[in-house]
DNA sequence: TTAACTATACCGACCGGTCAGTACAGCCGA
DNA sequence: TCGGCTGTACTGACCGGTCGGTATAGTTAA
């Protein structure tokens, strides 16, 4: 195998367990299936991780850092709604996928969510704290939520032109419930 | 065992299987831990639902069709946002709990959150299509989905008066959007 | 040469499912 | 009314197979 794939094998493990857990279902999230995803073996798995339950930390870890890296990346005057918003949609579909993560870790052990937890009622605390309207702004944060919980379950599947007019509008709500 | 309690043990099956996955998640659900939670032999459990696949089928059948119920009990006049939401807030945290059947069916086979999602499709046309602003409606169904997810995974866990508030927040929507 | 990997073989635990058998309530013909 | 029969609701031992994890030998880029 060339360098370029080889030094990549951290990420690729991590993308190979995302499409088992999309594709299959949590409960065939094997080592063994994510090696073969990763088209490498049971023990290059276990050297890169060293545990099964490490992976799933490693995995969830992944995306809170993707997630909050784009929260952060906002540009100063941005609302802490509008940053929310925007960082949600910023890192849909681009691994590592959220929602694969979640399911990986409630699986194993709900406890696992805390870091996530904190992440979420850290945000909370910011879109309300600057919200003229703060059950307007809860109810608009748990809009974005729902948005991302149902393309992780593929429960509606709105299409991208709805999802633009549904973000223009979060958009405006954002503008209207700053202080 | 009494005769009252053997004839409710398929309900109690079902129970046992709903705690199990809130506590310690899917990957622990496993039929012998269903038969020990459930106070009876593994061969107890199969003899009643036949297969563990079954068993998940029939723990998501139940809470859809608990929600479903809840939904169609509104009176005529309702409009489909406020039946919507009311049928969510009716059916949280009273067993059988739709959470545990999505997250126990989507680890077994995402596939099998079909039913659920034909559910979820109509009761937004639903909403969509007696709506004056269709994209807020999606919105607010958006919203009420949001919180149904939160509290799956108890990453917000809004106190009960924030909830309430909340909850009449939506309902003013509801009533605003009706053409 | 050596550190960073990768592949293979294997172990013990556990899982889903099968199966023979038990317990018991209710029916039914003689 | 009583012996035999049937259906329902289990129990628990067991089997084949899979899983997470370990051990270790081999390979390769620097």
């Amino acid at each position: 195998m060339a360098l370029a794939e080889r030094t990549n094998n951290r990420a690729r493990i991590l993308d190979a367990a995302r499409r088992i857990v999309e594709q299959r279902g949590t409960a065939h999230l094997t080592i063994e299936a994510v090696a073969a995803e990763a088209a490498l073996s049971k023990g290059g798995v276990i050297y890169h991780y060293g545990s099964k339950r490490a992976l799933l930390a490693a995995l969830r870890d992944a995306a809170l850092e993707d997630l909050s890296a784009r929260y952060a990346e906002q540009p100063a005057d941005t609302s802490a709604l509008a940053a929310w918003l925007r960082a949600h949609r910023a890192s849909t579909a681009a691994p590592p996928a959220l929602g694969a993560a979640m399911l990986a870790n409630a699986a194993e052990d709900p406890e696992m969510l805390d870091p996530l937890r904190r992440f979420v009622r850290a945000r909370l605390n910011d879109v309300v704290a600057e919200a003229a309207d703060p059950d307007l702004a809860r109810l608009m944060f748990l809009a974005v939520l729902g948005w991302r919980f149902d393309e992780m379950f593929g429960l509606v599947g709105f299409r991208s032109e709805e999802l633009n007019r549904l973000e223009a509008r979060l958009e405006a709500f954002a503008e209207a419930l700053g202080t």
